[in-house]
DNA sequence: CTGATTCATTGGTATGACCTATTTATCCGG
DNA sequence: CCGGATAAATAGGTCATACCAATGAATCAG
């Protein structure tokens, strides 16, 4: 006999679940996107909507979808409300855009490194596509944040490390709702675009080439640049 | 033509969800209590079991119940770290200490960094007293792990900036008791200890001195001869 | 053009069937 | 009487189908 059983540990509507949530987390679905109508997404995966709707019921319990009954489903913004210690930090008036940014560059740059190490080819085809989907949206006068967002979380999956990971996700989770307003004023300057587009280039090619250092260096130039955006601004 | 009609109508689920909610939260079904099952709980409510497992099924979401197949579903114990996305992560068996280790070298390098140049009297004060403490305690054959964790704290304080010391306090608040356990093992050997004092006072007077550089590469060190520690001893 | 109606789309609920996992009861040979 | 195999009962997991309810767009009556 042989020794194994392929058993089917996970429920089909874990698998689903954990489909659509990394969607959601990896950027590729943004908040406002519409899924998929729930028939449509069940026999595209061949399993049944009885599962599709369990597995969009727990991602609507975990307020990272809304169900808009005769619209449809759509990704939710994040809500700040909503147990983020993160949010309650960052509702503290004494925090600012600058806390915030030198937070990352400390959790940041030594994700790049990590990430240089320990990418994988799909973890790069995933900064790959955010930094083209970015080079897009700006170049047709589009603003790119969310591209943007998709590309640092992208490295963030890459250091392979779960609790980073988590960290970043949640950091994240409370940027696209507030803080990105903040942001916007680094996008509408075309110049900072590009400068940015070339920090992001850099880092990526730091990371594709294996080098742990120059990834650090990139990352940390880049949010560096960043800050003193909003140094200069604010004075 | 005024304000009229919050018409809201209530889905058949949530009413039910709110139902066991209530149960469980006012203690008329307590932690390790099965429910009903599924079928007669349908039954019983005059409503189809789809509803009821809707129903049910985002209470697991929440933590609050477990389903077990072929057994029931049962009143979960109610687990801390739920809801806590740092807890989250951790229990990932996927995340280990090396992870944590990971993260923290990220933030604590940068912190130690920005503490060199905010820290005011009264932040040195409190390191100088962490330190002392903890020496106390090692010298008489304690652990100091809390002084070791305060130490850490009083830098974080130092930076000055709210985000930072509110990531750091979540950190250290849920994730201390689970993972303090393996840093026990550091603090056995009294070698250790010795050269962990003097990562510590390293780290202090760096701040004191008002050297970012060299505050952000004590810490540096500190951290990473921890990993290594637990690297050789996972080999 | 305005307003009502119709209809296609999409989530919400209801049944009923069958699968899988767990526990309990039963039966049978030794 | 015992131990293990078998069968039944229980309860969650999945599937298929039908219909209800809300939304929005197209259509039609005036």
């Amino acid at each position: 006999m042989t020794l194994l059983k392929p058993v089917r540990q996970q429920k089909i509507s874990d698998q689903v679940f954990e489909q659509l949530k990394e969607l959601i987390f990896r950027g590729r679905l943004k908040p406002g996107d519409q899924l998929m109508p729930e028939r449509e997404m069940a026999t595209s995966m061949n399993v049944s909507r009885t599962t599709i709707r369990n597995a969009i019921s727990r991602l609507v319990t975990m307020h990272l979808v809304e169900h808009k009954q005769g619209k449809g489903t759509f990704v939710a913004k994040p809500d700040p409300k909503k147990g983020n210690p993160f949010a309650a930090a960052m509702s503290n008036p004494n925090a600012s855009i600058y806390d915030l940014l030198e937070v990352r560059m400390g959790l940041e740059c030594i994700a790049a490194s990590l990430a240089a190490k320990r990418a994988d080819t799909s973890d790069i085809n995933a900064m790959r596509q955010s930094f083209h989907e970015m080079e897009k949206k700006v170049t047709a006068g589009g603003l790119g944040s969310s591209a943007d967002i998709s590309f640092h979380m992208a490295i963030a999956y890459a250091t392979k490390n779960p609790l980073h990971i988590q960290v970043m996700k949640t950091f994240y989770d409370y940027l696209s709702h507030g803080i990105m307003e903040s942001l916007q004023f680094l996008y509408e300057d075309p110049e900072n675009i590009d400068i940015i587009l070339g920090h992001h280039k850099e880092i990526m090619e730091a990371i594709i080439g294996r080098d742990p250092d120059n990834a650090f260096k990139s990352m940390q130039n880049h949010i560096e640049y960043v800050k003193m955006f909003f140094k200069e601004k604010n004075k």
